[in-house]
DNA sequence: CCCCCCCC
């Protein structure tokens, strides 16, 4: 077993024998790198391949083989003497049988066409529909750029038989690239999982057809590289409808699963990054009453449910539901809660909260919720947790600790995504010009107006114009500690705390009685805070830059900074208050 | 071709 040395995606190419044939190209599936790493196939170990799919590739030299998940039976074997000759035993063909059958139904192959280089033909068999499992789409993507010709994609006549899980609702978009419709899905068969999506026409053609959960052949879309940020299934890939592109319900009875998870226990979410998409199953431990917030940049108010789940690591978390999950969910009889694809935050130390495209499962029927179930009724219930999501906000928050600023410049805050940090430090300085701006009226914009000067004021974000504005303050700050400087920006709320006056004074005053207004900033400088700061790289004029902003301020709190300053001590002397 | 996904 070696790893592929090139490319950024982790690869395993095996040599694998039977006892009497080998191969040394057989490519684990990258979804199975964990078991390599989890060393369940190790060196000389016995495996069982399930599922498996062969591809004669460049000229017909080698052969790919791209192992599927279900790898029944491993075993190592100590003594065995060499790889080459491992026993194939009749009378157990079901543990070491590689069931290479020509005829065999779940295997399929894609013959490379000597004299006909440019049509690659998946064969009819029985006269019925082709199938290749969803995950094969997997291999013919990533392979075609190391092992597979480069039309093949496009050219083989592929069909999956999937269920449609966690069907969205069609929505719309409009940016600078233009505007459309789509709806997407997962599809799920036993190999595999893959995110699929419908534009515009597509959507006319099977929005209303498609149906939830219900299992169908889905032939020639397109394929391209997943996006991980936005999407956990198990494939480097995903598909996207086409004009080509049939769908047709399957009615046999199959064995496709309903839903596969990747259960992340509790305890492991502080050791993730956030904003990852996560699988979680947990016991609703108790969940809280509905409640609304108005979304900020929108204006929009928003249906909330937050809950705190259970799990055996005696780890709980907070999961936020959200519309109408949030309305419909029942958290009275301690129900068991699945989730796939929740996203993480850090928030208050660690937060999960479900997305447009996570999948929730109350109770469901699957082995994992039967186990926690029984766990949680037979003494789960009464055991002592720690929450991952009440690390109170003060000092030693995941994201609210003290840092001067010559340390966030050092660690380079912010360079790579927000951060959050406190600091205590003198304001030196307020620039007083541009500091006031008349905003737009409406709630929620706060959009700069353009004076028409002729008593309406245009408002470029709301596309409307208004016979009023309001003054909003934008202070640019230079701030201090005994480390370096930094000039950071605080907002109309925070501002005004600051100047200790409204913003409708300022803006009023500028324009009447410029020392009046002078003397307010002047007023507030040399003056101590601890600041809560985000460093963020934002662009400006194609360049990166980090920009600082004030998410809160107040005065200095001696007692708390004395605790932070003892702690401090404590952690540098290594001697403890007890000690002392 | 989306990729917004919210609030503390």
């Amino acid at each position: 077993m070696k790893r592929i040395p090139t490319g950024s995606q982790e690869r395993y190419r095996l040599l694998v024998s039977d006892g009497e044939w080998s191969s040394s190209f057989a490519m684990l599936a990258t979804h199975l790198n964990c078991k390599v790493t989890e060393g369940v196939i190790t060196n000389n170990c016995i495996i069982q391949m399930n599922r498996y799919v062969c591809n004669t590739v460049q000229g017909n030299k080698k052969l790919g083989l791209n192992m599927k998940p279900h790898i029944n039976q491993t075993s190592y074997q100590q003594n065995q003497p060499h790889i080459n000759q491992i026993p194939y035993q009749q009378n157990h063909p079901h543990i070491y049988q590689i069931p290479y059958q020509q005829n065999q139904p779940h295997i399929y192959q894609i013959p490379y066409q000597q004299n006909q280089p440019h049509i690659y033909q998946i064969p009819y068999q029985q006269n019925q529909c082709q199938v290749l499992q969803a995950a094969q789409c997997q291999l013919l993507s990533l392979e075609q750029a190391s092992m597979l010709p480069r039309q093949l994609l496009c050219q083989v006549q592929w069909t999956v038989c999937v269920r449609v899980n966690n069907k969205t609702d069609i929505r719309t978009w409009s940016n600078s690239r233009g505007e459309g419709k789509l709806f997407s899905m997962d599809l799920i068969d036993e190999s595999g999982e893959i995110r699929a999506t419908a534009f515009n026409e597509q959507v006319d053609k099977f929005h209303d057809t498609i149906e939830l959960n219900k299992v169908y052949f889905i032939s020639s879309a397109t394929l391209k590289p997943a996006n991980k940020q936005y999407c956990n299934l198990m494939n480097d890939y995903e598909m996207t409808f086409n004009k080509m592109t049939e769908v047709t319900p399957c009615h046999e009875v199959t064995s496709i699963p309903t839903m596969q998870f990747n259960f992340v226990p509790i305890d492991q979410l502080e050791s993730l990054n956030k904003d990852t998409l996560i699988d979680i199953i947990g016991v609703c431990k108790e969940a809280h009453d509905i409640s609304t917030v108005i979304q900020k940049t929108s204006g929009r108010e928003l249906k909330k449910r937050d809950m705190q789940l259970l799990d055996e690591t005696q780890r709980e978390v907070r999961l936020t539901l959200w519309g109408s999950q949030a309305e419909n969910f029942d958290g009275s009889q301690q129900p068991i809660v699945a989730v796939k694809g929740a996203k993480l935050s850090d928030f208050n130390g660690r937060c999960l909260s479900t997305i447009a495209s996570s999948a929730v499962q109350i109770n469901p029927d699957i082995r994992e919720a039967h186990k926690l179930k029984g766990w949680f009724d037979n003494g789960g219930c009464n055991i002592g947790t720690v929450n991952l999501s009440n690390q109170r906000s003060g000092f030693g928050g995941a994201n609210d600790t003290f840092k001067t600023f010559g340390e966030a410049m050092a660690e380079k805050l912010g360079s790579i995504e927000s951060d959050f940090y406190k600091n205590k430090a003198y304001i030196t300085l307020i620039r007083h010009d541009n500091s006031v701006y008349a905003a737009c009226p409406s709630d929620n914009c706060n959009k700069k107006v353009i004076d028409l000067n002729n008593g309406m004021y245009r408002c470029e974000k709301c596309g409307r114009e208004y016979d009023t504005f309001q003054w909003r303050l934008m202070l640019q700050m230079n701030l201090m500690d005994c480390t370096n400087t930094v000039w950071a920006t605080a907002f109309h709320d925070i501002a005004e705390e600051i100047l200790g006056t409204t913003a409708e004074n300022i803006g009023n005053l500028k324009e009447t009685d410029h020392d009046a207004f002078t003397k307010f900033f002047i007023n507030a400088t040399f003056k101590e805070y601890v600041f809560n700061l985000r460093v963020k790289m934002e662009s400006y004029n194609d360049e990166g830059r980090l920009k600082t902003s004030v998410n809160g301020c107040k005065p200095l709190d001696l007692k708390e900074y004395n605790k932070l300053l003892i702690d401090e001590i404590e952690k540098l002397s290594g001697v403890s208050k007890g000690e002392c």
